[in-house]
DNA sequence: TGCTTGACATAAT
DNA sequence: CATTATGCCAAGC
């Protein structure tokens, strides 16, 4: 179990419910609004502790390169793309358009 | 102490 | 474009 420490995950989780409906978020540039940048895989180890009834957003974290994800779970990652796809995300095949749906960094400083 | 693992990132091919 | 190779960092053994 690759656990990362608590304070670690509440802070992360703080930084992903500042993204807003309809907008995503890259897993290295969550780690940057930590002032942390190459803490991206911890943040994914943070998100893949969340329970299922959490209220963080945590669909709308994925891949820099726009791709979703959870590989291993496919389950997981057709829900991802459905939530953000309710949410007015746009794909492009298999993965979003982040020049249009990225969030500005400047949008969040610790939260 | 040293090797392995993982919801990653970036550069090279 | 997609695939591969390297670099990353913290935690578990």
């Amino acid at each position: 179990m690759r656990a990362v420490s608590e304070s670690f995950k509440e802070r992360v989780y703080g930084v992903v419910r500042v993204i807003p409906a309809g907008r995503v978020m890259g897993y290295g540039h969550v780690a940057a609004a930590l002032t942390q940048p190459g803490m991206s895989r911890q943040v994914g180890w943070a998100l893949a502790a969340l329970p299922s009834d959490t209220s963080v957003p945590w669909h709308r974290v994925i891949r820099s390169s726009g791709h979703i994800a959870s590989q291993g779970a496919p389950d997981r990652a057709l829900l991802q793309r459905a939530l953000l796809e309710a949410e007015g995300v746009e794909f492009l095949g298999d993965r979003v358009d982040m020049r249009l749906f990225g969030l500005p960094p400047q949008h969040f400083f610790e939260a």
